[in-house]
DNA sequence: GCTGTTATTGAAAACGATTACATCAGGCTC
DNA sequence: GAGCCTGATGTAATCGTTTTCAATAACAGC
């Protein structure tokens, strides 16, 4: 290798380049990029050199040293479900300020995804996690030993060695039953995902508060799809038909099964809500623009991802502190596909 | 500090203890987890080492001396837009796949948030980078310095300094625009966002194609929300009826838009497509749902994700070659909304 | 003028891995 | 059997920072 050809090679511009352009020792640049105890006048020297050679610190080695990687990581089941995407905003406003960095995970349900990236997030050596387990992992989530705090959000674990923040899901189903039955609704199916914890807390209220109502609960689970709630509710609604039992409203524990059903009643050629009234949960923006407008279960999702991040910090605190579960409440977002027997 | 506090003080285990436990030496331990050259014999000891230690490799340590962060970055304006949704997705499996990870940020349009993000990827010495940007820092793109190769998507760049894959805009319009004019409309409003180049060049494929037809162009550009759009449509016809000159049909040039014109003919009480005619762009799922169906332009989403880590990787493999621009184009999905004049 | 204290600064160790280089054993060729 | 290669292993340098520790200077108190 010829001399022209090692100097034409681009090295990275280190924090020693930068000391040698000040004239200071690379502690002394260290001090200036930290606030450390610096002089105005070597401050000033080494700023001047910084902007001169367009040094950028290496994270890799800043993090092995100082030994915290400002890091959190959010493992959830798929981005595209419209209430992780507003989750994660939350997550990254929130780290962002407080200058933190967010690895985003996708795990599909699917448990050996959940367990890669697990091993990951130690790799990574995060400051926390906050993670929405399957219901496989969260049974096995209690003997892993993890050396980061974890917070879980929507799946809610069982007793308690994690701190985690969840919807009060029978509480908004009973709303929604509640809701249904002041507007003179009997006969009101359900139809429920089957992979989460949270859908058969759902259904825990769906029935709860139909019994309270002293009616007849009918409840279906299938897979968390559109395409598996459109086929069943059209086989459901052939069968109701043929035996004369008609429900008059069905509601459902997620936005995708809402969509199925929606889809469902055009092809049947059935009206909302004079021939079957239609609730569901998240209130996306296109449920007021469906119909008559959807009525579905507003939940707090930006609130939902700030909490999480804010008892993160506060576990990283005091790692002592007693594990706590923040419950928040949905609110019913009442539009005219439950408008009401009458009308 | 006595020594039983010193003792319990954990201490993150490390390639060292590993190589004490297998009684070798750390290299043999690096190479066992590289795949490096081992005998037999030691392999297994080294694996059962790592196993009983339960040792986690750190990824800082590895990315400081190996000098490749194994890491992609990805910057869009906002994961909720579901056009970044579909794309992050494809990203994350491509890059899944070629075991690397990826860090996404959110920009809301904000060129002083793209620039930090632009400066975090330096710091975080990512491999490569796939990126939106606003016009403003696209506009300047061209003068930073990145250690990194960049991927432009969505918004392409004039010349090419960079590899990008974009919807070939202009065609899309036009096939938006030829589908109105077939179903009979003849006086066509176009909405577009004024922030994009996306949008620009969706306003030129829609004003040539109008221009074809004979057609006299009418368009206005209003920030990307739904809420910007809902307001000017409003104030749009309200003038239009005035002088008499309603649009029979309007285009927008994003889900958002549109979200916000279909929100204005509910408050409006004006039909579609009886009184207006309307189409967009995105094939979400909703659109299917609202009113007769919304016709829209359909971006293969996941498609430019792959495209976009293909290209990444093409360019690491060799830096020199020509940049290149994948233009993919878009199918015009026809639906109620554009029911024709006389249906 | 001497000592003690405090604020700046630099030299060098440390972080936890990878990797260049040296070593060594064993098998091959002649 | 000498010489040479080959493949497995260990030793130590290295990546780019932060941080500890010592050194220096300045200044106050006596």
């Amino acid at each position: 290798m010829s001399d022209s050809v090692k100097a034409i090679s681009i090295k990275a511009i280190g924090i020693k380049d930068v000391a040698r352009e000040a004239g200071v020792s690379v502690a002394t640049v260290s001090r200036v990029l930290s606030n450390g105890p610096v002089s105005d006048a070597l401050r000033a020297r080494v700023e001047d050199a910084v902007r001169a050679t367009g040094y950028r610190p290496n994270l890799s080695a800043r993090r092995l040293r100082s030994q915290h990687s400002q890091t959190i990581g959010l493992i959830v089941s798929d981005i595209r479900n419209p209430f992780f995407t507003a989750v994660s905003r939350a997550v990254e406003d929130a780290a962002f300020q407080a200058g933190m960095r967010v690895i985003l995970c996708n795990t599909d349900e699917n448990p050996e995804r959940e367990a890669m990236y697990l091993r990951l997030m130690q790799e990574e050596r995060v400051t926390g996690l906050i993670f929405a387990p399957t219901r496989a992992t969260l049974a096995q989530l209690d003997r892993a030993d993890l050396d980061f705090p974890v917070v879980l959000i929507d799946r809610s674990a069982p007793a308690g060695r994690f701190d985690s923040v969840v919807l009060d899901n029978p509480q908004a189903a009973a709303l929604l039953v509640d809701h249904l039955h002041a507007q003179g609704y009997r006969r009101i199916a359900g139809l429920f995902g089957n992979t989460s914890t949270t859908a058969v807390e759902r259904h825990a209220g769906y029935q709860a508060a139909l019994a309270a109502h002293g009616l007849h609960a009918e409840a279906r689970f299938v897979p968390p799809t559109a395409e598996a709630a459109e086929a069943e509710i059209a086989r459901w609604l052939a069968e109701a038909r043929r035996s004369g039992a008609m429900p008059d409203a069905v509601m459902v524990s997620n936005s995708l099964l809402l969509m199925g059903v929606v889809k469902a009643t055009r092809t049947l050629g059935l009206a909302i809500p004079g021939d079957l009234a239609v609730a569901g949960f998240d209130n996306e923006p296109w449920t007021e623009l469906v119909g008559p407008g959807l009525t579905v279960i507003e939940q707090p999702v930006h609130e939902i991802g700030r909490a999480a991040m804010t008892l993160l910090f506060e576990r990283l605190d005091d790692p002592e502190r007693a594990t706590r579960k923040v419950v928040l409440s949905g609110t019913c977002v009442a539009r005219g596909s439950t408008g009401g027997v009458s009308g």
